[in-house]
DNA sequence: GATGAATGAGTATTCATTCAT
DNA sequence: TATGAATGAATACTCATTCAT
């Protein structure tokens, strides 16, 4: 292993460690309640060193959104390269993998939401802000091809495979939010898998001709 | 009218002068850029007015989102009482209410999810909180009487009524805010009319045997 | 005195008390390691109120120096106006005028300086940069003025006015920016007096025909 | 050569090379806009070599007014020790020598003045410092000597030397400063040339009996 | 000597909230 | 009631300097 590849994988640890801190700290408190104070204690390192790995707060928050983009664009390709299955199947593999994708990190979905603003767009570098889209587009990509092939096979209603992805989308962030808003407010039990086991159930009803 | 009531009312007036300036206020920049100097000065009034009406900055945030569930309830209840209209109908009738929910304040469906926060929720007065909460049940629980009747009449598939209001409300709010994203990123087209059509139409198919 | 006027009168106050101390702190420290904090503890002030009435540190800082130009301006300008002086005793007169504006502020000629920066520049409002480029500009025509008539009057050596006044400016305030150095460096006693005599006594003996 | 001479060149050769970049990135951007990290940048080294070779940001800074000033003195003796010129060729040779040390670095007179805060020396150790004031002594002097000259041929007037030779640096500097000013904030044409040499004929005339 | 990653002290600025009038 | 001037705590970010390699 060469002096450059060790550095470079080094350097690599170092922003992964950030970020799992950053993680705890603002699932914990949220964007606007976790300070860079906060994130650096948890990490175990400086502030100022949190600046050598990530341009700003809102740089470093929007690292964590690729992370569970880039999980799900992998869960939901590998769906499709399966040899073997039918659109039924496919469905049932894509809503088992959303679950994943859930587990993987059940507070991100709701940290998401949070690129929308657009004073958070202005402060993201062009180059973080197009991996972003550009998963973002191929997972719905890779959805909305499931769906596609159910049209085909004339298992699924005919519509616009895209719009299908949106939906099916929306239904699972939606669920998502929900369930974590209705937690925190009445301190419920988790129904969440409850919940998304019913809305994938009536989706899939709902598009299967 | 006595002294009393009209003091109440004019009370009231301005309740409701600050809350729509902190609509708008709100919608411009978000929770976080929107400055209380700034509702003031959109209301025509001073800072120290503000509080004089509401406790705090997140006190009179939560009031909108208690706004948008009054019109919600006060549209599904109408839903629910209304003659002569089978579930089917219901169904249709409750879709156009949500339009029109979204009509109402289209960005303060988003701001919603800012209640989550257990960092707002500890500024609220317990009074403000149990209010939301109370409407939240409430008008959850007219879209499930909605969809308990269908069940009842052998119309719509048999799940827990409250379970299916959730996947309902979930579903919705999740292409409000997923179309939100979208617009943002991508500065596409207003495609959420088209979307949320999409969405309650396989929903409608979803939950119909 | 109406209540307007009062508020006026007031405000107009507490922009002298913020002055007043910083000028002080300034003048101590040098801008850069002068902070708000220190200006606000010597005003008595928080550091909130200093930007209630200074857009930020640069024009707080910026204010300073239009202070010395409008005292410069007056002095020069009452050395012009007054009547049966010959360009001999103008320029006698011009000269007293620089002691007293000296004494005014031994230490914000240097500061004059600072506004060269071209980052200072950009953080000041528009409306102070004018108001500091036309007093500039009306004290150092107001000094022309005097060269000018001693041109006239065959008395000078007959050179642009706005170019000699440019050289009496700086040597005037090469001066005091020298001896500061010096008093700094070698803590000599102060002949600042001594030289501004000196070179008053060459520059004018350089000008005479 | 011996190899400790070698060592001792290469360690010359190095401070120079920091030497000239910290001259480019000063003068591009000013004492306290420039950073360490530029510097190392323009010098090609890392910003822990600065440090091997200067004890600190003030010092580096400093080192720059050192070099201009023994510049000058390189001139101004040489102008002291020319054979066979009379005390007015000698004036005008001094003043062409002051062009010289402004073209040499335009910037640096401003940046001498940095010098004056008290806070800046403290962070000089005393080695520089004393080569410092050497340095401005050895050349004032030599300025000196040339109007002493002239003062006892009768040529100038009879005024303390050294006096002399502090209102003809101030005159310079002054002329400098005033209009780098004036440069930044009207955006004027290079006056520069014009202004000294009118300065210093008017200092001229002036010491001229 | 040279490196450059890490440090962490330092600070301008903002803004929710208060309170004397 | 209403005001709005004053508050002062809170915080992202910078950068001179160090030190293990």
């Amino acid at each position: 292993m060469g002096i450059q590849e060790r550095k470079e994988r080094e350097k690599e640890r170092r922003r992964q460690q950030i970020i799992v801190a950053a993680k705890r700290v603002f699932s914990d408190k949220g964007f606007n309640k976790a300070t860079m104070e906060d994130i650096a204690r948890e990490a175990e390192l400086s502030p100022g060193t949190l600046y050598l790995y990530f341009k700003n707060k809102e740089e470093l928050y929007a690292s964590l959104s690729l992370r569970i983009l880039q999980y799900l664009l992998i869960r939901v390709e590998h769906v499709n390269s399966e040899k073997g299955l039918g659109p039924d199947e496919k469905i049932d593999t894509l809503m088992e993998a959303m679950y994943d994708v859930y587990d993987f990190d059940p507070l991100i979905i709701i940290n998401m939401f949070h690129l929308q603003s657009s004073e958070t767009l202005k402060n993201l570098s062009p180059k973080l802000l197009e991996e972003i889209k550009t998963l973002s587009r191929k997972a719905l990509g890779a959805i909305a091809a499931i769906f596609e092939e159910g049209a085909k096979t004339g298992k699924f209603i005919d519509k616009h495979p895209i719009a299908l992805a949106d939906t099916f989308w929306a239904l699972f962030s939606g669920v998502v939010l929900w369930e974590a808003s209705k937690k925190i407010i009445n301190e419920d039990k988790d129904y969440l898998k409850q919940t998304l086991r019913l809305a994938f159930e009536i989706y899939r009803r709902g598009i299967e001709k």
